[in-house]
DNA sequence: GGTCGCTTGTGAAAGGCTTCACAAGGCCAA
DNA sequence: TTGGCCTTGTGAAGCCTTTCACAAGCGACC
């Protein structure tokens, strides 16, 4: 599928590549057949050229004169986002963010399954939710490693995010995705993410004070 | 306080700003005095160099042998993201998105006031749910200009996500933070930023198929 | 006061990502 | 078959961001 398995994929491809799938989905349910560079470009948001360069890092999947068929195109970018199976969640942190997300049904449709949730409230333990049991936080690594659990989701307070990391990484989880707001140490065979949301306000407070002084994207 | 008002300034130097002032936030916390770049960049996961070039774009905040002074460069840095005072933001769509949102203590301490929350569902208008008012969905443009509201974020299923973008905008909103995944068309003097869990858990599933072969940030 | 060690601020170099521009290929209609 | 139109795939150019490397400045201690 990819001509050279050994080019490095940057972080930004990856998300439009994540983006193009979302749309292309879109797409299918439409019932389209067809999609150009461009019509797929003004759909996500970036440039024809742009999507073309993305595709053509691991192959060539269009039809000169013709676009992309789309539910080849989808098959592909599944393929090599790694979708073509289903990934086991952990969600550790079952407060408001973590409730949120254990009934947020976008995650399952796109192959996300949260298999265990955690949390240091006994109260809460013992508790199915959304279909999820809830566990103790002491069983994190032993409830991970006997699901195979890859993924995991930390919603605590900022001052456990550390030691969970800590504790995911230990029990065999090869990525995670942060919503602690704080920046969280893993060794390099891990992977982390963080959304942060007042972060990303931050952010457009600072395009509303200086005047959109930001580059746009086009 | 900017030496040329007028360079573009990157969304990843924009986004690194607040990292490194939740960082300074945390040592402020601590009791911390003096920061050197060197720990800063610990601290936020980049290098000293990109933390003094980042700085460096808005003008001298630091003392050569000693550092920064922590209170200090936290006071410039707000200034910076224009986090010198508060901001309405309006919350349309509560669902179990909108609803941990609003629960979320993170986004008032951090400067972000819910002001006001909307919903399509008849039964949820009227209800006042952590202290914020819930309007039915359409008084939003009414809302929102009464209560002059400037930053909005869309919590709302997909496929109102366009439309409530489009009133937000023409009520009068100039940024928006959007959790719908969808790609979202606005004005050119209106920002938008989108949020997808779903999406970053595809990224992280491209790294653990790909085997890492992303360019790590050092 | 002088020296030593440490840190900033910054031009310059390096590296990476995006945009450009065009040859090659496909489709259709005449 | 030919011509016209459209779209992909891609080297090359351009632009932007990050990293490097070092002069200049500061503080502490002798």
């Amino acid at each position: 599928m990819s001509p050279s398995g050994q080019r490095r994929i940057s972080e930004s491809t990856v998300r439009r590549l994540s983006v193009y799938l979302r749309f292309l989905r879109e797409l299918t349910r439409q019932g389209r057949e067809l999609v150009s560079s461009r019509q797929l470009a003004r759909g996500c948001g970036t440039t024809p050229a742009q999507v073309r360069k993305d595709l053509s890092l691991f192959g060539s999947f269009g039809k000169r004169g013709r676009g992309y068929t789309v539910d080849e195109l989808r098959r592909t970018l599944e393929g090599i986002l790694g979708l073509g199976r289903r990934w086991r969640v952990a969600l550790v942190g079952v407060g408001k963010i973590g409730s949120a997300l254990l009934g947020y049904q976008d995650l399952a449709r796109r192959g996300f399954d949260i298999a265990a949730a955690f949390d240091s409230d006994p109260a809460k333990t013992g508790q199915v939710v959304s279909g999820v049991r809830l566990y103790s936080a002491e069983r994190l690594t032993e409830v991970v490693r006997m699901q195979h659990i890859e993924l995991g989701i930390i919603a605590t307070p900022p001052e456990s995010a550390q030691a969970v990391a800590d504790e995911l990484a230990g029990a065999g989880v090869g990525a995670i995705l942060n919503f602690a707001p704080v920046e969280i140490d893993v060794p390099d065979n891990v992977t982390v993410r963080t959304m942060d949301v007042a972060l990303e306000l931050e952010g457009l407070s600072f395009v509303l004070t200086s005047g959109d002084r930001m580059p746009s994207r086009k």
